[in-house]
DNA sequence: CGACACATGTAACACGTTACATGATTTG
DNA sequence: CAAATCATGTAACGTGTTACATGTGTCG
């Protein structure tokens, strides 16, 4: 609902129309996740179907003003002030480690070498961003520093969650838990791995 | 698409039924994100529809039993040699925190205190759990172990990053980017905020 | 017997997302 | 004029998710 509640809260700044809410948006998190404008009607149509906005005729150049109701004001103040629960969010990265560790046959220390080249790479672009942004001198500048370094922390994070998974994997290897594929011509091609 | 690649990668170990899916699933992922099992019966409708799994009949007991078609098996190999692509994913916190920066009249320190305190409380669970834990025997255990452990490197990035958002906020503010709401007794009332 | 776990399934809905159609206006 | 941007919308689909119906077997 990250979208919903985002479009939500820059009406509360006050009425504006579809396409002006996607280039606040893209703006506001200077393009990270940049928003199909089909997404930004469809997500006012539901928004309107749940009584949070209302279409407010049209504005000087004809175009549909969109206002929040009294509803939808309380449901900004509520979305500002409940904290995210991330923990209730699933986590594809950590389910696929999981998954596969339980997986015979499965190559452990290659997908994590995988996923980790594929962060690295991303952390060394975000480095880079960063590097080249000046200080920011507005709200929205600021805003969009907060997500490149929000990006950046999670990024680090998750390479250090490999390396350690790496080790406690070896580990467990070493330990009999959990096997290493054979490396064989074959093992290239369909191996079928039955239980 | 994470459920469904998971329980696709399981089947891979050999067919099995609905109901056995939820709790390979479940044991895993050591019941951390607890998969409601008719959710395992559409997924796998979607999956024969997509031609990746067959209902290849019963099992000795008449249940219904799932089985990876070629086309499953290559899926499941290619799910596990692709990145997981995490700077595409939205990221609900950091898009709240940065548009809630943009807007007028909100309290940011206050936001984020209160995530905070959420963080670490999640992060005081997560450790009290892994203390509680033994060592894993097995691979399951070891899996569930590595669920624990990514949740406890990410929201230890997470209190990092709010720590950080705080300080840059902060000097934001003294910088006259951002205000900060005036503390008024109506300031807890219905207060328009005009553009 | 009654409660509970096992087992399968369906209907409905949520949000996110894209592709496409349509027209007005601006700009090289 | 042609292309691009602005602006609104719709139809369709994807996964995730829940609530509910239905029946079987088991155990106290």
């Amino acid at each position: 609902m990250s979208v919903r509640s985002s479009l939500l809260a820059i009406l509360s700044e006050g009425p504006a129309y579809g396409y002006q809410l996607r280039g606040e948006f893209d703006l506001r998190t200077g393009g990270t996740w940049p928003l199909n404008v089909g997404q930004v009607y469809s997500t006012l149509e539901r928004l309107e179907r749940d009584g949070l906005v209302d279409r407010s005729g049209s504005d000087e150049e004809g175009r549909v003003r969109y206002t929040l109701t009294e509803a939808g004001s309380a449901e900004v103040r509520s979305w500002l002030v409940t904290p995210v629960q991330r923990q209730a969010t699933r986590d594809e990265l950590a389910m696929k480690l999981a998954i596969a560790a339980t997986l015979p046959g499965v190559a452990m220390a290659d997908i994590i070498q995988i996923q980790r080249s594929s962060t690295l790479a991303h952390l060394q672009a975000l480095t880079r961003t960063k590097a080249d942004a000046a200080v920011p001198s507005t709200a929205s500048e600021l805003a969009w520093s907060l997500v490149v370094e929000s990006m950046l922390f999670q990024a680090e994070a998750e390479v250090r969650w490999l390396d350690h998974s790496e080790a406690v994997i070896a580990k467990a290897v070493r330990r009999g838990l959990i096997g290493v594929p054979a490396i064989t011509q074959s093992s290239t091609a369909k191996t079928e791995v039955p239980r």
